[in-house]
DNA sequence: AACTAATGAGCCGTAAGAAC
DNA sequence: GTTCTTACGGCTCATTAGTT
């Protein structure tokens, strides 16, 4: 009890079941003269020699798939209309497959990427808030100095104008005559820190 | 001539080729005495039957099967083996599209999520080198005033002594006696200022 | 009870016909 | 030619019947 049957004639597998061998009539040439199923699985050893077929020319044409026939003595017992559809459906297969792994490698870089992406999302929005922060604090501190600068400037008028009025009158009423600033010595370090002073006015 | 032959005996082609028509004797019931090839193409209303009931259950057990086929006349004349192959290579199909169809729905979600990944990171990158500049510009201004306000306050601590000397020199001079700074009007400013600049030292 | 052989369903890969 | 469809071989797994 034959269940496959193996082009060649050759079954590989006797397991079990019920098959009747019929002879495949389609057959153009009609050499096919032994019994075939009418459905067949090539033997590993005829598989492995069609793929390396294959390999080397995936579309070989009429004369050239009757030259492989002639050459390879294991593919010689199938029918080279088989022959060319085995290369037909191996085209088919290779195609599906190859779409189906391109569509994965794509989907496994897009992933990669997707990855990277955010993690430098993350860390320029750790730089971010760090910047903002930082910024925040330099801000602060631009107005305090700001501020500050101003108020030294007005501060430091106010005492040179308090030391002004207070030196000229006890001077006066010391010696009872005005007195020169511009000759006391020392005098152009006031005159340069209130240059000084100045600039720092926003 | 017959070539393609239709489960119920109703050949849809009629091209060209040649075929046996071979009772298929795997059949369990045995009631398939019409004649039939080995490969039937349903007719479209079959198809149309067979989709309907697949889409109701997509995985009908034994029983269900036969059940269908009598419910459904246009089934009846199909082998229930048969019905069951096709419910199996419709559920691969389908099986087959759905991964195809959810690998690209993941790649365009990926792909968009790509693009927007992106946009965002341009604009935090274009915000951070803008921080960085501001906060270039704010360590800059900071350094400057920090070093600002430390020439100022030993710039006005130099005022200070001069000033010190310089009126105790001459009031010494023109009254001929020590002057006591406290006594002064307006020395508490001169003190206030000392202060606030100690402070402002890094 | 445990082990084993038989049965049967589903899935996968694939040969080959059909349709385009 | 390619693509889709039918059908089948082989495999795994689960259930079952028969054996120790």
């Amino acid at each position: 009890k034959v269940r496959s049957v193996v082009a060649g004639g050759e079954p590989f597998s006797l397991t079990a079941g019920v098959r009747e061998m019929i002879p495949v009539t389609s057959c153009k040439e009609g050499k096919m003269g032994i019994d075939q199923g009418k459905y067949v699985r090539y033997t590993p050893e005829q598989v492995e020699a069609l793929e390396r077929l294959y390999h080397d020319c995936p579309k070989p044409s009429s004369l050239r798939r009757q030259q492989l026939i002639r050459e390879c003595p294991i593919l010689s017992n199938i029918d080279p209309k088989q022959i060319k559809v085995w290369f037909q459906n191996r085209r088919c297969r290779e195609k599906q497959r190859k779409e189906a792994a391109q569509l994965q490698a794509v989907n496994r870089k897009l992933t990669a990427m997707n990855k990277l992406l955010m993690e430098e999302n993350d860390r320029l929005q750790k730089q971010v808030s760090q910047l903002v922060y930082e910024n925040g604090y330099f801000l602060f501190f631009k107005d305090f100095f700001i501020v500050d600068a101003n108020r030294l400037c007005c501060a430091c008028c106010r005492v040179i104008s308090i030391a002004e009025e207070t030196l000229s009158e006890f001077l006066s009423k010391a010696t009872g005559t005005a007195v020169e600033w511009v000759q006391m010595p020392g005098m152009k370090v006031w005159t340069s820190l209130f240059d000084f002073l100045f600039c720092l006015l926003p």
